[in-house]
RNA sequence: GCCCCCGUAGUUCAGGUGGAUAGAACAACGGAUUUCUAAUCCGUGGGUCGCAGGUUCGAGUCCUGCCGGGGGCGCCA
């Protein structure tokens, strides 16, 4: 399992609701069958029997399996093919599966079944919400009850550029709370902003600086500029030096303190500068006016450009999602005195710690500490106070944060200390659930964390720039004929899908190699392939409508009796069970392999059933509704990774 | 030293709660009625699933121990 999960094992997932009588999805009907045929066959045997049906591996032995027979026969004292013939024998599922029998016993136990062709039609009205089924969305019902999400995502720094470190948070934490939002549940996204601390009153004094040196203008300052001043004062104000340190640690001597007298000087006035934005530091705490409203202006500014950054990733992230550390600020205090209080908190060595070493406390041995010696707060704190605001005052049944995974330990820590002070409780009852979805890091070709070539962080604006000069390349190449409007748009989309694609795709808890060269290649398992396929089926509806061919679909029943078109019905049928599950596992991977799947399988539908050319209206009607439904499914998840889509390219 | 994560084809990656012969994509090679968009489809070759034990009808998946890589470990965020 991916680490950094949440407390401890009673606090997690609840099950999703039950199904329906009136299920669309095959797997809930037929292992609800087979429930029924385990309780007649085996009377005797008690409590409840997970009747293991899935999809089959492989077409050609079945469109699913049951493996049930193989534990039951254990457990009932006979041999597994006996269990599974007595399951057969009481099997009722007449109405959607071909006929079976002993022949459909295959291995140790496994029973194939088969849909019948004219079942499948009853289902997709049933999934498209035709079928009489109230408040089905593409097979997504709303939720018995409706939780509230807080997604903590994108996480940026006060004036500092977006750069490759923040893109999995951002892509990653869309995504989530785009899956939970569509299922359903109300979502709120928090953008914990880096907003406080010494590093910000750095930046914030020198830029005071700036603007009264009238080298910059405070209305005319750039995040790149404000980017530029952060680096300057940090290297202004740091007075590490091995070789003053060993010099006074070895007391060399006023000799070796000639020589690097530099050095000495060095230190001495980054000293000074770093006193100084200490004063700084406590001038802003105290919401000194000329010092807030220099740094509420590094705010607004980096808030603006990291909308407009999120916005060209198709990421929803707005200036009222911002939870900036400093709104936790006034909290801090009273928070970590009343863990004080409590007995919950003590002091060791001067500073404030939460324990959380015994085994009910989450059996950690590092405790998480909440207040340095000298007073200062720590970002332990600042979480502790952001989990208390959210469960307690926004009402959030689940916290998830979308932050790399080099954090595990310190959200095990935080998680097990909101345990401990009882922050989790959410106002109407029950506790809620903490999560970190923890990502790896995105890693160049040479296997090492992606930098340019000067071995800088590649800023996403960059890297999105690049991703849509190459699809523009590629789109003019294979349309040239669209308009160069047309072409800029599909350049975005296209190459914004590569990159999401590419991040979202493989298990977000493992490390990734970035490429543009096979990102964009637009070849196989990318985005691209995706928003192709798309492309396709609308292209389809767009011919049929120009031929004057384009039936009211809404009165024409889903039929699928050709293999393929048999195939891309299953598969369309899986959307919502894909969704749920990605969700509860805050895993987008598990929809892009679904939607791969379901793009492909429309494929070679695509390419073995004419829909315009096909043998009779009837069966034109029927794959023009298949070809539109397969499109909407394919737009839907699209939409739910938040991976833009186009009408053609 | 302790803790967490990762190790699957030449490369990049999938493989809910253990299930049949471990799947894609890329790269290589060979095909597809001159097309409803070929950014597609079909086929061929390619694997001691890091190693060794264990659990059981059955292990890439669970347990233990190693090996290799990465990350983290109270006064930074």
């Amino acid at each position: 399992m991916s680490g950094g999960e949440a407390g401890r094992a009673g606090s997690y997932d609840e099950p999703m609701p039950e199904p329906e009588a009136n299920s669309f999805d095959p797997v809930e009907i037929l292992s609800s069958r087979v429930s029924s045929a385990i309780a007649r066959a085996f009377p005797g045997v008690e409590g409840a029997l997970d009747p293991m049906v899935t999809a089959s591996k492989q077409a050609s032995l079945g469109d699913f399996q049951c493996n049930a027979a193989m534990a039951l026969g254990k457990r009932a004292g006979v041999s597994p093919r006996e269990a599974a013939a007595r399951i057969v024998g009481a099997l009722e599922v007449g109405d959607v599966c071909e006929p079976v029998g002993e022949g459909s016993i295959a291995g140790p136990g496994f029973i194939n079944l088969r849909l019948r062709a004219e079942a499948l039609g009853g289902l997709l009205s049933a999934f498209d919400g035709s079928g009489g089924a109230a408040g089905v969305s593409l097979g997504v019902r709303a939720p018995a009850a409706s939780e509230t999400v807080v997604v903590d995502l994108c996480g940026v720094n006060l004036a500092k550029e977006m750069h490759v470190g923040h893109l999995r948070a951002t892509i990653i934490g869309d995504a989530v709370a785009r899956m939970y939002a569509r299922l359903g549940h109300r979502v709120i996204r928090q953008n914990h902003l880096g907003d406080w601390g010494l590093p910000i009153a750095m930046v914030t004094g020198k830029l005071m600086e700036e603007v009264e040196a009238g080298r910059v203008t405070l209305g005319g300052v750039t995040l790149a500029d404000m980017g530029r001043l952060y680096k300057a004062a940090q290297r202004e104000c740091d007075t590490r030096s091995p070789a003053v340190e060993a010099i006074v640690r070895w007391g060399m001597g006023p000799k070796a303190e000639a020589e690097w007298e530099d050095e000495f000087e060095r230190v001495r006035e980054n000293g000074e500068r770093l006193a100084k934005a200490k004063r700084t530091l406590v001038k802003l705490q105290s919401h000194d006016p000329e010092v807030e409203s220099v740094w509420r202006r590094i705010v607004d500014v980096t808030i603006a450009a990291c909308v407009s950054v999120c916005a060209r990733l198709n990421a929803e992230v707005l200036p009222e999602h911002t939870a900036g550390e400093s709104s936790y600020a006034d909290e801090l205090g009273p928070l970590v005195e009343g863990l004080l209080s409590r007995g919950i908190a003590e002091v060791d060595e001067g500073a404030v710690i939460v324990r959380l070493d015994r085994e009910e406390w989450g059996g950690i041995a590092e405790p998480c500490l909440i207040r340095k010696r000298d007073g200062g707060y720590l970002y332990a704190t600042t979480d502790l106070a952001a989990i208390r605001r959210r469960v307690g005052q926004m009402g959030a049944g689940r916290v998830i944060y979308c932050v790399d995974a080099r954090q595990s330990l310190h959200f095990r820590q935080v998680f097990a200390a909101c345990e401990r002070a009882g922050f989790t409780a959410v106002p109407g009852g029950g506790r809620a659930v903490l999560r970190h979805a923890a990502f790896g890091m995105v890693l160049g070709e040479d296997g090492k964390p992606f930098k340019t070539r000067s071995g800088e962080n590649v800023r996403l604006a960059d890297l999105i720039d690049e991703a849509e000069a190459r699809a523009f390349a590629k789109v003019t190449e294979l349309a040239g004929g669209l308009s160069e409007s047309e072409r800029r748009e599909i350049a975005w989309a296209t190459g914004v899908a590569a990159i999401k694609y590419t991040d979202l795709s493989s298990d977000r808890v493992k490390d990734y190699v970035f490429s543009f060269d096979r990102m964009v290649s637009f070849e196989g398992n990318t985005g691209p392939y995706l928003l192709y396929a798309l492309v396709r089926t609308r292209s389809i509806a767009r011919k049929a409508s120009e031929a004057g061919v384009m039936p009211d679909l809404s009165g024409v029943a889903y039929s699928a009796s050709e293999p393929a078109e048999k195939a891309l019905a299953l598969s369309i049928l899986r959307y919502p069970g894909v969704l749920r599950g990605a969700a509860e596992a805050c895993e987008p991977h598990r929809v892009c392999q679904y939607l791969y799947d379901l793009a492909g399988a429309f494929a070679r539908f695509f390419d073995q059933c004419p829909v315009l050319k096909a043998p009779t209206e009837e069966v034109r009607a029927s794959r023009l509704k298949l070809c539109d439904l397969a499109g909407r499914v394919l737009a839907d998840g699209l939409e739910t990774l938040g991976i833009p889509t186009v009408e053609r390219m």
